[in-house]
DNA sequence: TGGTGTAAATTCACTACAGAGTATACATCC
DNA sequence: GGATGTATACTCTGTAGTGAATTTACACCA
């Protein structure tokens, strides 16, 4: 059998790298085979058409980064602030990277954005969710007030950011975004409120 | 000669219509010529390539949109906060309709991120940074203090909700989002500063 | 005013190719 | 020997782009 779970494997690391390079559309299965160092009737073999190949691989992506997530919350710790701080550090870095663009998960929600019942869109939608309450967890347990509300207008910032990093490629948005998110979470919440 | 400018804003609708349904990639130059009556052989006429359209396209559509805020920002009085809240609404409300997906220029600019180079990119970067230009000017006549640091602000918050608000299909985020903002405009730019 | 040459505009019919998906046969392990 | 896995060699459809003929608009002239 020929190590089927190494097989399976090896087509979504090929999967991962060319959907993450050339997007949903542009990356063939012909190439993906290729890269996997397989046929295409063998990617056919595993996953039952390109939309169920590009559905596991963002579900196996999403458990990854949530695992991820996991220990490298566990590790943040101090102020609200410096764990704002520290997390927009973390995005300029990944940002500034050679061929950087931005959040997978975004990326195929955009490009699929006319097809709601698509597959990837439900993981994308549901993942981006889990990583909010795990930060939102974090943001709690660091002492922030009203963490779930602080917590999205971080997200907000991130995903602005990162939209604009890429649309730009210019890492003053991240700075900009960092500034914001630290006065948001250290300023007192009822400031400013709607009269 | 069968008026020419006739056809080439036809060619162009059908255009807009189409990568704005269907992206860049999954929009076909048959589909567009069907669409707009036209034979693709006077498509490529018209335009050198489905580079060269989508390029055309774009900075059209970026001379329309600048347009259209110039006379929109006008119309914009009151304080800041004020300001702030009628944009967000307009968010809301555009965000809201049926087939909505998101930004056509950050939707290429998403859909093309392993195309740093392409003219689509180009365009997009310059009239995003011009309406955030045009936006700072209307915020700094109303009265804010470094308006070209809090639009930008805004700015990243208004992509984040355009950009969440697609993956959730949630008007959550922008009310998040038109919060936030509120609180930024409203703040003392100095409190949360880093230490 | 009406014909006519000419260049712009458009169509028809095509190429060439890539990409998703498949029928079928071959190998490998229990 | 049967189930699992992989490869060869296809089909079929859609798509960007093109060659060459054809029509339309209009300037110019008798």
């Amino acid at each position: 059998m020929a190590d089927s779970n190494h097989t399976r494997a090896a087509i979504l690391d090929a999967a991962y790298v060319l959907f993450r390079r050339s997007g949903y559309a542009r990356a063939s299965l012909d190439e993906i085979a290729r890269q996997a160092g397989v046929t295409k009737r063998t990617v056919y073999y595993h996953f039952e058409s390109k939309d169920h190949l590009v559905g596991a691989l963002l579900a196996e992506q999403a458990a990854r980064a949530l695992a991820a997530w996991r220990t490298y919350g566990d590790g943040l710790a101090g102020s609200p602030e410096e764990i704002v701080d520290r997390l927009f550090e973390g995005l300029v870095e990944w940002s500034s990277r050679p061929h950087w663009s931005g959040s997978g998960f975004t990326r195929l929600a955009v490009e699929l954005a006319d097809m709601p019942g698509h597959p990837a869109r439900r993981i994308a939608s549901e993942h981006k969710a889990a990583l909010e309450t795990m930060l939102a967890d974090t943001m709690r347990r660091a002492g922030l007030d009203d963490a779930a509300a602080r917590t999205r207008e971080i997200h907000l910032l991130v995903e602005g950011a990162m939209v604009l990093t890429l649309i730009h490629a210019d890492p003053a948005y991240a700075a900009a975004a960092a500034a914001a998110a630290r006065r948001l979470v250290a300023a007192p919440a009822g400031s400013g409120a709607k009269a």
